[in-house]
DNA sequence: TGCCAGGCTTCAC
DNA sequence: GTGAAGCATGGC
């Protein structure tokens, strides 16, 4: 166990984020993540600092980047002009979320199983496929599961993920699977390959389409510049926006603010409240 | 019970 | 190139 003292940090709004399906509160304050083949524990004093269930060494080598803990998010509302009062609540409500560094493959299948599904069936469909096909993690006595490999994923057929819930998704999850499998997909160059390249061959992937494309980008490559459209944002757009956002004023940060969109979109406090940029 | 969900592929036109 | 239909399943 050790502690961390972090700013814009917050372990229940990464949670909540819809960003990533395996992290979830255990009980009140705490959350558990399963990543990496690794379990992590979590939870904050109350006095803005942090304890991790792990060593100081695997922090460091692990889940600094995973949580993106080098990037300033502290700037992020000095880009919002004054006027755009909805962007303004956004970030304000979302501080202390932050755009995880996760697995991509983890993503791209999580991504294409998310597709027509709500959030907590997502939860689910992904839980139910790990304890069908991931590896064993122990954890203070309890077992838990990876993410499945892509290789493991590519030696099943439809019918080895009917009880996953994936419904019409399987094969893609499965063709996707063999793409990665067969080092057709290499994420080390996907990485440094610029947004267009990267989802040019993203696209490529059967039941990949732009917006999975784009959490891909934006989750599992970090490509900031990534904007996935999804219902809940095109329905921002219209109603915040006129239908037209403002996507250059955003450069290099667009998926980040992006994410605070659509957390604060979803919250109970903005539908209390309805549209705060257009009468 | 009916509608909707972090969309995509397929098939007309 | 564009637009509509069809898709499996579960949450609310």
């Amino acid at each position: 166990m050790i502690t961390r003292k972090l700013r814009d940090f917050s372990l229940s709004k990464i949670a909540g984020s819809g960003q990533c399906f395996r992290m979830q509160e255990v009980s009140a304050g705490v959350f558990r993540l399963v990543a990496f083949g690794r379990v992590l524990k979590a939870e904050e004093d109350g006095a803005g600092r942090f304890l991790f269930s792990c060593t100081e060494e695997e922090f460091r080598a692990v889940w600094e980047d995973y949580f993106d803990l080098s990037a300033d998010y502290g700037a992020l509302p000095d880009l919002v002009p004054e006027e755009d009062r909805f962007l303004r609540a956004a970030l304000a409500y979302g501080r202390g979320m932050r755009i995880l560094r996760q697995d991509p493959w983890e993503v791209t299948a999580s991504f294409i199983i998310s597709q027509r599904k709500n959030i907590p069936a997502i939860r689910a469909a992904v839980e139910a496929l790990c304890a069908h096909y991931g590896e064993p993690v122990a954890e203070g006595g309890t077992v838990y599961f990876s993410f499945p490999s892509a290789e493991k994923i590519a030696g099943l057929d439809c019918a080895g993920l009917r009880s996953c819930s994936l419904g019409y998704r399987d094969k893609y999850v499965i063709e996707a699977a063999r793409r990665v499998a067969a080092g057709d997909i290499r994420w080390d160059e996907l990485r440094k390959a610029d947004y267009e390249t990267a989802g040019e061959v993203l696209r490529s992937i059967y039941g990949v389409g732009k917006k999975v494309a784009d959490c891909i980008q934006l989750f599992g490559l970090h490509h900031t510049d990534a904007f996935p459209e999804d219902t809940w944002i095109r329905r921002i757009i219209e109603s915040e926006y006129g239908g037209n956002f403002p996507r250059e004023r955003y450069a290099g940060y667009l998926g980040i603010v992006q994410q605070y969109m659509f957390f604060y979109a979803r919250s109970p406090e903005y539908r209390q409240t309805g549209p705060l940029n257009r009468p």
